[in-house]
Order: structure tokens, then sequence, then C-alpha cells
RNA sequence: GGCUACGUAGCUCAGUGGGUAAGAGCACAGCACUCAUAAUGCUGGGGUCGUUGGUUCGAGUCCAACCGUAGCUACCA
């Protein structure tokens, strides 16, 4: 049995969860999770990364202290990410006691192996917020195109690459004022001394070859020392001995991880040491996107080996999330949050297309929503819940959902379960899109058996019930053997299905013998179908009403337009559920002296109860809609993106029912 | 600008050390079926493999240049 520590790379503590972080934790947690039902001994850990600059100006803008700041987020992360069955052992915080310990243990590791210097660096200066500014914090006109407004490092219209110190009028982006030249001792580690222990470690199986390539460019134009200082004011930890030098935040975040296995093994009894000292046969695997390979395939490594601790076994790098094709965008509504995406969409849906999409290279992967609604649709519900959905039936009326003795066809089972191995190292691999790919050929086979034997025509034939029965039981076995290939990917869903089986937890050799002389439990909807609605919902929720374009002529009405609506203050005299609409609310509506009937979708957002009595405005000149449940007599206004975001507008105190609103 | 990757049917991808006539799923069209969430099964159309040039008996595969996309370029994290 291998034990395995995996990280993913640690959120930062300045914005909520969205796509790109969900890529990164949903890939890891597959893999953790496929490692666990494997039968490996596997944790799991992350953190936020609370330290730095930008979490810094943030809680001061929110007028809350860093400690508060850092802790709301937190709580949001964790909330976020479990919703989407994120599992980790411990999501812990960088600006934690055990980090600041182990930081400044290996802080003096370093110093005390001479791997530390100091330096004098002139650095541009905001006298009035009393700020260092680290190039991305200044901006100005490009030194070479002229560009207006390019930030301290690169040039984004010519791709210039420059010192801040050579943009044209810079200035400050705290406080707009123009930054002077002023200089400071800093604390380097010394890279350059593992050099040689870093070209054999990036090319030993520890990174993939395209990432060594990358890595090489590094390592032969000459490793420089690494400014590992920062001057306060600065959100992070003191360095010993000073009295205004930080640590810079990318020294204590991947610390960040023992930390919080640390944090962890204080109440597990895993031993801190088995997998961080030397000489251990433990596991270490971090996974990251491809931004971050520098600090941890480079600078990581050489200060867990300068400090006397292990190096990780495995970097697993990914690539970046695209969405419909472009970067995610908040005037678009592509810049999804992790929130609003399970309000609209069940969480899991996105956890199955991405796996779908996910292999071992560094390729982008596009988030296509057109994709996106056809894989899930046509794999899960099409294919592998459609399985049991066309069998459950004959199985519960004529044979009491029990399950037969002996399976009908044994090498078709033997087949399914012929798949073990190539599935287990696809996973290993962490090549999903190809497990998912497998698995749905799986699928495939089994629909293409149950249609070459259909249980619809032996139910009709005398004397062919035993035919029936083992025809659906082979085919229950099918889809069970599908749920163990696919229960890292969609966890929910396999649970579901295991009540439905009415067994225990699936484990990875269950794929080798069969379910039989089994009562079944009741067979549920096992998944629900995504509807294009939903993505629009999500869509419409995700853009931010700051950033709404204006609108061009051909969307703007004359004055003539609007007059032809006629917008009322309506009293609602009651209000009631409609049995059957998931989001329908029934309104009695007084208007004037009339009445009428209103069907509004506030019903996620209001108790009935609470709105009588209420004032709404109506649309009172809208032809009337016949709907499955009545015809409906009017609008109600509301704003919002939907869900339990829906506001109801009202007059002030004082309007009366019948009343125009203009 | 430099570096590392990527570019194959409408979409997502597979194409082993260059070698039979470029594959799959989804989408689309036709047929069949009706157990199943308009699900399933069978059949079919669709590609100058980013562009140009080169190496070779032979190139999607190797080389070069160019175009496009992404990331990095050590002080954003």
């Amino acid at each position: 049995m291998r034990r395995i520590l995996v990280t993913a790379a640690l959120p930062y503590s300045n914005g909520s969860i969205h796509l790109g972080h969900l890529l990164e934790q949903i890939q890891t947690d597959i893999w953790v999770r496929f490692q666990k039902l494997y039968g490996n001994e596997c944790y799991y850990f992350c953190a936020d990364d609370a330290h730095g600059t930008a979490t810094m100006l943030s809680a001061e803008e929110a007028g809350v202290s860093k400690e508060e700041w850092i802790s709301r987020l937190r709580e949001e992360h964790i909330k976020d990410l479990q919703a989407f069955g994120v599992d980790h052992e411990n999501y812990y915080s960088t600006h934690s006691p055990e980090n600041e310990k182990l930081t400044q243990e290996i802080y003096l590791k370093l110093l005390e192996n001479g791997a530390i210097f100091t330096d004098e660096v002139s650095q541009l200066y905001d006298s009035s917020k009393e700020l260092f500014l680290a190039d991305r914090y200044v901006r100005g006109k490009c030194p070479r195109c002229g560009a207006e407004d390019q930030p301290g490092d690169n040039c984004d219209m010519c791709g210039a690459t420059y010192a801040a110190t050579d943009l044209i009028e810079p200035r400050s982006v705290h406080s707009d004022s123009k930054p002077v030249l002023k200089s400071s001792t800093h604390y380097f580690f010394d890279l350059a001394q593992f050099t040689s222990f870093l070209r054999e470690w990036t090319t030993s199986g520890t990174v993939r070859e395209d990432v060594s390539n990358k890595l090489k460019e590094w390592l032969e134009s000459g490793l420089k020392p690494w400014d590992i200082s920062r001057d306060a004011p600065y959100f992070g930890f003191q360095i010993p001995e000073t009295s205004n030098k930080y640590f810079y935040v990318w020294l204590d975040a991947p610390i960040g991880y023992m930390a919080s296995f640390r944090n962890w093994c204080d109440r597990s009894g895993v031993e801190f040491d088995d997998f961080w000292k030397p000489g251990n046969d433990t596991e270490v695997h971090h996974f990251i996107g491809k931004d971050i390979v520098n600090f941890h395939a480079l600078f990581w490594p050489a200060v867990l080996k300068c400090s006397g601790f292990r190096t990780p076994t495995r970097i697993h790098v990914h690539g970046y999330i695209t969405v419909d094709g472009e970067k995610m965008s908040k005037s678009k509504g592509t810049f999804i949050k992790a929130e609003t995406y399970s309000e609209f969409l069940d969480p899991e849906t996105l956890r199955y297309y991405y796996a779908a999409r996910l292999t071992p290279t560094i390729n982008d992967i596009d988030f296509s929503f057109a994709d996106f609604l056809a894989r899930v649709n046509s794999d899960l519900v099409g294919k592998l819940v459609n399985i049991p959905s066309r069998c459950a039936n004959f199985l519960a009326r004529g044979f009491d959902s029990q399950l037969s003795t002996e399976l009908s066809e044994p090498s078709l089972f033997e087949e399914f379960a012929a798949s073990k191995a190539s599935i287990e190292q696809l996973y290993e691999l962490g090549d999903t899109a190809q497990v998912v790919r497998a698995v749905m050929s799986l699928a495939d086979k089994a629909n293409q058996y149950i249609a070459s034997n259909p249980p619809w025509e032996l139910a009709k034939q005398e004397g062919k019930e035993q035919e029936l029965q083992n025809t659906c039981t082979l085919a229950i076995n099918l889809f069970r053997t599908l749920c163990v290939y696919l229960k890292p990917i969609v966890p929910m869903l396999v649970e579901r299905s295991e009540q439905f089986l009415n067994s225990e937890p699936l484990t990875w050799n269950d794929v080798d013998e069969p379910l039989l002389d089994h009562r079944l439990g009741k067979f549920k909807r096992l998944m629900n179908r995504i509807d294009q609605k939903q993505i629009d919902k999500l869509i419409e929720a995700s853009k931010e009403t700051s950033a709404i374009e204006p609108e061009s002529d051909e969307d703007q009405i004359t004055i003539e337009d609007f007059q032809k609506i006629d917008l009322r203050v309506a009293e609602i005299l009651d209000a009631r559920f409609v049995d059957g609409a998931d989001s329908l609310l029934e309104l009695k509506l007084k208007v004037g002296t009339g009445e009428r009937i209103v069907f509004a979708g506030i019903r996620t957002a209001y108790d009935p109860e609470k709105l009588k009595g209420r004032h709404v405005v109506v649309v009172a000149n809208l032809k009337p809609r016949k709907m499955r449940f009545g015809t409906s007599e009017g609008m109600v206004l509301a704003a919002g993106p939907g869900g339990s975001d829906i506001f109801l507008v009202s007059p002030d105190d004082g309007a009366l029912s019948g009343m125009e609103v203009r």
C-alpha cells in the first residue's frame, strides 16, 4: 500500500472560488478519491494563501482587520469547495501558528547552511502610502509603444518587457502619486547553489517533459538569487532578528502545505516526519497550474533540500480554463463563481465535465457551454443512468427487485472487469478524459446488450421470466461496474446508485465479483438533465451589474414605446403554491376595483404567507397567457437573477392599489 | 522580444519509433424500437491534419519560417 500526501495550490484570500480554482481542486480531488478507492493511504491538504500586499490592502479597503478579512474568505472558500465534493483532510490557512513556526525553522536552516545573504535593493516607493511598490502596482506609459496605463513589468498592448523604472510618467496605483526610488536591505536565498541538484531533480520524473523543458530556460540562463524579504508594511511573518522585514508570501505559501498537514497530524495521529523527512517511502504530490511552475519545481525543492526536508515525488501541472474560447470575463458573465454555479446547476455536472476534458498535459481547457450540455446529458443521463432506468421496473414488477442467482452472459461482465487495469493506469496518470471515454464506450456496450436482448419483449412472453430476470441482472451488474469506475469523478451520483443497489459503498475490486441473489432498493431518478435555461440563468447571474455595456441605438426604445406599458400598483390579496410547479406562485391581485390571477416565478425566494397584503407593481395590459396551471393575467415586476435572489419591486408606503406607475 | 506548449471533421479529442484509403464520441440526416429522463439500437454524409517551404520512395507524424492561442520572463499571487 502506498502512503501519499497530496496538495492543491492554495487559493488566495482575496476573492471567491471560481471555475479556475475548481478545475484544480476537482482534478486533485478525483486523483485522491481514486487512490483511496483503490486502497492506498492518501491525504489531501489545502489552505488559503493569506499573506501579501493584496490581502492587506483589501482588508484595509473593506475596513476590517486582516485577520477578520482572511477568516471570512476562508469560511466562504471551505463552503464553496465542499459543495463541489472536494474533500480535504484539512483546509487551513497560511496565517497560522504552525506555518509561522515552520517558516522560521526553515529560514534558520537556510541561514545556518549559508544560503541566505542580504543586499541593497532600490525600488519604487509610494511616499504618501509609505509602501514599496511591486512592479504590478506601478502603471504608466509603455516605454516601447507608448500605450497608456500599462503595468510595471510588461506591456499588454505590445508585449514588451521592462523594469517599472522604465515606465514613462509612472504612478502608484494605490494613491496616483508619482513613485520615488528608494533603497532598502533585502534578504536573498542563494538559489544558484542548487543548480546541479535542480537540473537532476527536474529531469528525474518529477515533472513531465514539457514542464522540464521550460525549466531548462531558468537553469541554463543561470539561477539568480531569490528575494525572499519584503519591507513593512506587509502582511506576513516577520523575519527573525529584524524589526521591519517580512518573509515574501511565496516563501511561506508552500510551507503552508506542511503546516496544514501538521495541524491535522496533531489530531489524527499520523506522523509528520513520515511524510516530510527524507528516507521514507511515502509520497508527496503537488497539483498546480502552469503559471506557478517555477515556484514549485525550482524554489520549493531547493528550499526543502537545503533545510533538510524531503522533496516532492511529483508535480502535476495543468493548463488554464477558458470559457467559450475566451478568458473569463465579468461583463460577459463568464467569470463564474462556485457559489453561483451551484445555485443553478448540480456541482457534480462540473466534476464530470472537467474530468471528461482533463489530460496530463498543460493544454488549456475550454469550458464550452454547448459541449458541456451535450456531454452531461448524453453521457451521464442518456447512457449511464439510462441503464438501471430501463431495467429497474422489470425487476421491481416481476421479481420483487430480486437479482437472479447467475449471469446470463458472464463473459460480458468479465469484459467490463477487464478494463480495470487500464483505467487504473489512466487515473494514476491523471488522464481522466480517457477514463471517461473508456467508461462511456462500456456504457454503449451495456445499452447494446439490452437492445439485443430486449426485456420488453421477454416480459410479454410466457415462460421467459427467468431470461428476463437474468438479462436485467446482468445489465444492473454492468451498471454497477461503471459506477465503480466513475466513483472518483461523480461520488454523489454513485452514492445514490449505491442506495439503489442496496449495497455497501463500492470499492475498486467490486468489479470482479457480480452482485447476485440480492434485493435492490427502490429505483429513484439518479440524475436530472441539464436545461439550456439553467445555463442562461447562470450566465445572467454571473454578469456584474456594474459591467453592463451601454445600450446601442437599436436596443433603445422611445417614450411612446414605454407609454404602451400600463404599469399599476396592485395589492396581493392571496398567494399560494402551485402543485407541480417548482418556481411559480399563484397570486390573487387587487388592481383598483378589479381582481386578477397572476402566476409569478418567485417561489424560490418568497413564502406566500408573507406576501399577503403587500403592494407590488404589475404590468396590467399584458396579453393574458394560458399556462398549464391556469391563465396568467399580467406580470409582477422583480429584480435579480433568480433562485433565492429575486426581489419584488414595491411602491413606497401610501401608494394605493390601481395607481398608475410612470 | 525570448522561452515552453498547443493548432487534426460544426464541437471535444485519439492518431504508437514517418508506411495500407486519416479514426472515435457528440451534433446532423435516414431507418428501427418504445423498457427508459425526446432516452436506446442500426446506417450514413462530413476533414487540402493552422499556412508556406524543405528532408524522404513515402509526412498529420521529422526540420525551418510564418500566423494564431495560452503561460512564464525571477517584485501579482
